[in-house]
DNA sequence: ACTAGAATTGAAAACGTTTACAGCCAAGCG
DNA sequence: CGCTTGGCTGTAAACGTTTTCAATTCTAGT
């Protein structure tokens, strides 16, 4: 038994393919004696209409395509994850685009909304995967896309941030309120608009306590746990010790304090440790990691929200939506030792 | 300027549509000549190739559709990083489907199958979202897919597993060999095969050394890390308390970590904590987490190796993989304590 | 009863590819 | 030189829907 089509189902039901579509697609505007003759058929016949088909007359693939560095990131996940629910209450399908870092699988996943297999971009990295030109409007030679996390320095693009300079900011003044002075941040990657936009946040909260930095205090990361964990080994071979460390993401502070925890040092009565990002695991931490929340939900839920408009052609690009972090103060920091 | 199809580049380079076709397809065939011609309207074009009318005439969408009950645990986000850079070589997007533990989301990702959206399907829960119907073999029921994780009960499925028996077992024969008696169990939900599988496997080690199962040292959980910590709390509250605690996943194991560290137990020395599933996290917690190690590379490796063998019908379906655990042993389980 | 308008339906075109088939030409062979 | 072969290309038919337009029937107002 061959599998049917529409036409199949019109000719049991005795009508034509086109009102076959319709009672599908728009109940409504047929009778009520068609639509039950139609559907019987399409019951017992077992009738799923074919995409293929229907895309190409629509020009539609329903597909919305998430292009992210690393979706194994308790971030990148959580994120993703509120963005799937919202994308399929709206009826679209998620394409996963990892790039595992690379640009030309970034350039490769964007080409989808050229080809038609997506309607729609979101993307998590800050290069500007397609070519633009001069003479025209930069919004005109897009394809509907949303750009989130890490910001992509063109106009006229959709964003969905956090305000990162003041997130690190306020997680600098928390700990220059216990009294800290001699605070290290490490950081993410130097090339990524995140790790600029906390840095330009630590560099402020600094100044404006009036405290020159120290570059010994400063160490390059890439986000991950071993890179906090190489950072700590580094800053513990000090001669002068901070006395707080601010990792810029949470991952790196866990595997700094496991680094701090191995040689013996307690946290927060010897070195304070602050985080940023807030995955589920940091309250869990023994001590619980201090850290700046990332509004995970939200943050899927507006990008979503943003592409959706486009798509609908209800609202051009350009819209900026900015999500409020949240400063989580737990056991990880604490007063300055005043021994020694 | 309109957007170009094959038939504009056809009509530039002095071809058919057929010649530009199998030009971008199949460069073998044609001659060089026109081969330079036809690239050089691509080129200059722009031309990208709609999937639209690709898809509709070879009948495949070039999509597999993932369906996972939750992409933000790291079980399950490392498996389908590995299958999305193995799908993308064999030049195949993922589609996401996370059913949020809801069944009927579980039976529309399927679907996909059934509308062309996806050629196949990689199946990480353990119902069986089609119907099967008695008069015919099972395999011709089913749309190209893998099960893996958590087993479908279903004979004839291509299938991708660890023996969660045999690495139940193994845990809890390594707390055994430390010299435990009282190992309490923190399982997953109960209806899910992999925890059946892994209470098996703990049944059969305590039975193996003579040792009575005391049903209040087994707790209900849910493979989360509240769960862990709830059951934790639970088993503090016991008159004679577990000196070990085999927790099914290292989410639980966390959460119950946190909750001994909180009340002042250390670990091992009072109580024993042992994983399952070696999540990044595991090494990094204090103490570090001893646990069963999942290979989720080769898992989601091996997915897509069985899944494009059935789209490629080079094999039938009902192969079956199995992937080595490894027992990890690191810093939460000791030698069950002497004194008291 | 007649007709304007609404409600419902059908015919047919269109969406953009790929590919079976046939045709053409040049080269090779006897 | 005639025939075959093989390489290359073009024609045209699918693929399975949706949607415009026109046709038909029905309703209701006069």
């Amino acid at each position: 038994m061959a599998k049917l089509g529409i036409k199949d189902i019109a000719a049991i039901s005795g009508v034509s393919p086109a009102t076959v579509s319709r009672t599908l697609r728009n109940p409504d505007i047929v009778s009520e004696e068609t639509r039950k003759k139609v559907m019987k058929a399409v019951e017992e016949g077992g009738y799923t209409p074919s995409r293929f088909g229907a895309n190409l007359r629509t020009q539609k693939s329903g597909n919305i395509i998430v292009v992210m560095p690393d979706i194994t990131n308790q971030v990148n996940a959580g994120i993703i994850r509120a963005i799937e629910r919202e994308a399929q209450k709206a009826g679209y399908s998620i394409l996963l685009g990892d790039t595992q870092g690379l640009i030309e699988r970034e350039k490769h996943y964007a080409g989808m909304a050229q080809s038609g297999q997506a309607d729609g971009v979101l993307l998590f990295t800050f290069h500007m995967p397609f070519k633009l030109t001069q003479n025209q409007p930069v919004l005109k030679q897009l394809p509907p896309m949303v750009n989130s996390c890490e910001s992509i320095p063109i106009e006229g693009i959709s964003k969905v941030m956090i305000d990162n300079v003041s997130g690190a900011r306020t997680a600098v003044e928390h700990l220059l309120s216990l009294g800290h002075k001699r605070i290290a941040a490490v950081m993410g990657p130097t090339d990524t608009p995140s790790t600029v936009e906390r840095f330009d946040g630590y560099k402020s909260a600094l100044k404006n306590a009036g405290i020159q930095i120290d570059e010994q205090l400063i160490i390059r990361g890439d986000y991950g746990l071993d890179s906090g964990m190489g950072a700590m080994e580094q800053l513990l071979k000090l001669r002068m010790r901070p006395t707080a460390v601010f990792c810029f993401s949470d991952d790196m502070a866990i595997g700094a304090m496991s680094v701090l925890q191995e040689n013996g040092f307690r946290i927060p009565q010897d070195i304070s440790i602050m985080g940023f990002d807030d995955i589920r695991y940091a309250r869990l931490m023994t001590p619980a990691l201090t850290t700046i929340h990332q509004p995970l939900e939200e943050i899927g839920k507006a990008c979503i929200e943003l592409l959706l408009e486009q798509l609908d052609g209800k609202s051009e690009p350009g819209r900026y939506i900015e999500l409020p972090f949240k400063l989580m103060v737990r056991q990880s920091t604490g007063p300055v030792p005043t021994d020694r």
